[in-house]
DNA sequence: CGGAGTGTTGATAGGAGTCAATATATGTGG
DNA sequence: CCACATATATTGACTCCTATCAACACTCCG
C-alpha cells in the first residue's frame, strides 16, 4: 500500500540542462496525501495555509512550541539540533510529501527545520491536524505509516552512525541519496543539494573529513565531481561493496526522513 | 497526557536484599494499557497470549515476518540488528508498557529482539492488533504515542552516536538509565542489566574501549563500579557535566525506547 | 576445583580530528 | 560585465583517540 505513484511525478525533463536552470529545478514528488486523499484529504488540506520559502530559510525553529504541523510540498529539507560545541547536527533529510516534524500534540518538537532548497509547504494548526486525524481513518492511516516509516529511517541512520570509517558513511548517503533521487537513479548523477557542512553534520564527522572521502571516492574511480555539489556515479556497484549495501540502489531499508 | 503512575508501581522494597534477588528482581512498570485501559483495553489485552521469556531468550528473530505485536509487561529486552562484520548492533532498550517492534502491517521488523533480564510479554497477531486499533481510539492513541516517543528516542540515539569520544557515550547512557531506573535514581546505583558487550554494541564502540571508559570514570572519582553489572554515581554533576548534559537525571530529553 | 564466559589492562597502528594554508565558487556592488 | 569580498571546498601536517591484537584477572557455573 502506498506505493510511490511514478507517472505523477512531473518535470523530470531531460538530462542537458542549463545551470542556473538545474539549481533552480525543483523536485515534486507524489506526496502520500495525493494518492489516497478523495475528498475528505482535499477538504482538509484546503484549510491548510500554503507558503513559498527560500532556500537556506528557517522552516521552524528549534525551541518553538511547534503550533502547527507542516508538510513539505516540494523542495528538500532538514531537520536538525544545534548541538552546543560540535556544532549542528543534522537529524533527518526530509523529502515532498513528508510531515516536517511529527511531534506529541503540543509537545516541542525539539528540533529545528530548514529548507536546503526552495520550497513549497502547507502549514496547519495543531489542534486542529490532530482532530482531522480523529476524524479521517485515511489521514490517521498516512500519519501512523510516516511515523513507522520515520522509526525505520532513524534505525538505518542508527546503523550508519555505527559505522566507523568515514568513506563507508559516505558510501551510505550517496547511494541513499541515489535511491531518493530517481533521475539521478538513471543518469548516475545526484544532486546532492547539501553542503560539505551539511554532509559532515549528517553524517557526524568533520567538514575536512567529509572532503577527504569525496576525494577517495574519486581517486578510486568510484564517483566523478563534476560539479559543486553533484556527484556522479561510476561505478555503482563498486560502491554498494564498499557500502556493505549488497543490493545497491533500491528501496530496501535505505530509507531517509 | 499519559504521565507515569507513580503509585501503581510495585515490588520497589527496599535498598538491602541478597544478591541473588536483586540480581533476579524484575522491573514492573506502569504500563501505557494498564493506565487507559478501562474495559475495552482490558478486554483487548485478554485475547493476547501472555508468555514468559527467560533471560538471553530471543522473543523475535531478526528475518521473521513478525506475524505478531508483542506488549513487554515485565523486564528489560532489547532491539539488535546482525550487522555482518561488525557484530550485533542494538538499536534500542525496551522497557515494560513498550510495544517490542511495532512494524508496519505485513512487513518485517528488520530487527530481531532479546530479552536482557527475565521477561513477561504478550503477544498478538498482528491482524487482529491492527483491527483493535482501528476499532479502539485510546489504544489508537497509545500506539502512536509510542511511535512517537520512538521517534524521539531514535534521534537522542542518533545524537548520541555522533558524539566522538567513548567516555562521554558512556557518560550519557548511564545518566539515560539512570533516569529509567527510578530506584537508582533514588540510592545512585545503576543495575545495567546489560553486559559490556550489549554496551558496547548500543554505544557503537568496542569492548574493550568501553571497559575502558569505565575505568576513566571509576579514576576521576565520578562513579564506583561495586559489582559486575552495577554502577554507582558517586557524582552525578559531574557526570552530567561531562555528557554534556546539564540538567541531568529526568525525564527531559533522555529517554530510550 | 576447573573451565568457559566475562571483564580489565597493555602495546601498537590506523584513522579521524584539529589547525593552517590554498583554491574555487558565490554573491554583491561598482 | 568585471572586481572584489565572502563563503565554500580541498589539501597538507600533525596529534589524539579508538580499534585491534594479546595477555591476564575475575566471576559464574557445573
Amino acid at each position: 500500500m502506498l506505493a510511490t505513484m511514478e507517472s505523477a511525478a512531473v518535470d523530470r525533463g531531460g538530462a542537458e540542462r542549463s545551470m542556473a536552470a538545474r539549481r533552480q529545478r525543483k523536485t515534486r514528488w507524489p506526496a502520500p496525501w495525493d494518492k489516497l486523499a478523495p475528498e475528505e484529504m482535499q477538504e482538509i488540506l484546503r484549510q491548510a495555509r500554503r507558503e513559498r520559502v527560500a532556500r537556506g530559510k528557517i522552516i521552524m525553529h528549534e525551541d518553538e512550541p511547534a503550533a502547527s504541523v507542516i508538510g513539505l510540498i516540494e523542495g528538500i529539507a532538514v531537520q536538525f539540533r544545534d548541538g552546543g560545541q560540535q556544532g549542528r547536527q543534522i537529524l533527518a533529510l526530509r523529502f515532498p510529501g513528508d510531515f516536517l516534524v511529527l511531534a506529541q500534540e503540543g509537545r516541542a518538537a525539539a528540533c529545528g527545520v530548514e529548507a536546503v532548497t526552495p520550497a513549497r509547504i502547507w502549514r496547519m494548526p495543531q489542534k486542529e491536524f490532530w482532530r482531522s486525524v480523529e476524524d479521517c481513518p485515511a489521514l490517521r492511516r498516512i500519519v501512523l505509516m510516516q511515523a513507522l516509516r520515520d522509526i525505520d529511517a532513524e534505525r538505518e541512520q542508527i546503523v550508519l552512525l555505527r559505522e566507523p570509517s568515514a568513506v563507508v558513511r559516505l558510501g551510505r548517503l550517496l547511494i541513499l541519496l541515489a535511491g531518493r533521487d530517481k533521475s539521478a537513479a538513471t543518469g548516475r548523477r545526484i544532486l546532492l543539494h547539501l553542503s560539505r557542512r551539511d554532509i559532515a553534520a549528517f553524517l557526524g564527522l568533520q567538514i575536512e573529513t567529509v572532503s577527504r572521502a569525496f576525494t577517495q571516492l574519486r581517486v578510486a574511480g568510484i564517483i566523478d565531481l563534476p560539479r559543486r555539489r553533484e556527484v556522479a556515479i561510476r561505478s555503482l556497484e563498486r560502491l554498494a561493496t564498499l557500502a556493505g549495501v549488497p543490493s545497491g540502489i533500491g528501496p530496501g531499508r535505505c530509507g531517509v526522513g
